[in-house]
DNA sequence: AATGTGGCGGGTACGGTCAC
DNA sequence: GTGACCGTACCCGCCACATT
């Protein structure tokens, strides 16, 4: 018996049961769109992925060549670890650039509170991008210890400090040596004489 | 604890393809 | 033509999880 033949036969109030009778075959249905739906796409990147012509591929055909694709992905990305640190190193120049610029407009601007000019550098500084997984002395925990004056941790982000999460402490790699000529940087230019109060470190 | 809901796997029907 | 094989859609029951 079919949704369809159980509709004609219940009439116009099916019951819970019979009402849920009629909904499984649909949301089946859905569910199976939505999996060719996705399938399809699937088919369309392994296609192009791989210069293959339009030609047959059934599904588990499609799964498998999605699988080699992302391990071709995966691989590449291993084999290249330049392309995100050049990334990184790219966003991080231009995030110090534009402290430069606040820190220049602050100069310039007389009514300005000095002590926020100075809370905002150190949010921006301590904001600073580094390399994934590292973790600066000044970076803010996730959570409100940001909220605390600069240059004071938080007890619980002291506990935490390198080795808090049970993690063995991470080998430097290239990227963190990119991190620190950038926080060079930003010291560089705070001992020119920009904002007193910019220090953190 | 009882009930509702969605996901999943097994079984089946149906249509297309291919070798004979 | 036809039987075997394959891929797909559908139905159904079971199960896990969420809700009341």
């Amino acid at each position: 018996m079919t949704a369809s033949s159980v509709a004609h036969s219940v009439g116009k109030h099916p019951s819970a049961k019979e009402e849920r009778k009629l909904r499984k075959p649909l949301i089946e249905r859905k569910r199976r769109e939505r999996i060719n739906n996705c399938l399809d796409q699937l088919k369309e990147t392994v296609i192009g992925a791989f210069r293959l012509d339009q030609s047959k591929l059934e599904k588990a055909d499609i799964l498998e060549m999605t699988v080699k694709h992302l391990q071709n992905i995966q691989s590449s990305k291993l084999n290249d670890p330049t392309l995100g640190l050049e990334a990184q190193q790219k966003y991080s120049t231009g995030y110090i650039q534009c402290m430069h610029e606040v820190h220049n407009m602050l100069l310039t601007c007389e009514w300005m509170d000095k002590t926020l000019g100075s809370r905002l550098l150190n949010h921006l500084l301590k904001s600073l991008p580094r390399p994934t997984g590292e973790r600066s002395p000044t970076q803010p925990p996730p959570r409100d210890e940001a909220a605390l004056p600069a240059g004071r941790v938080a007890p619980a982000a002291a506990a935490r400090g390198g080795s808090g999460s049970g993690k063995p402490p991470r080998s430097e790699g290239p990227a963190c040596h990119a991190a620190r000529s950038q926080e060079r940087a930003a010291l560089h230019s705070s001992q020119l004489g920009m904002l007193e109060m910019w220090r953190p470190w």
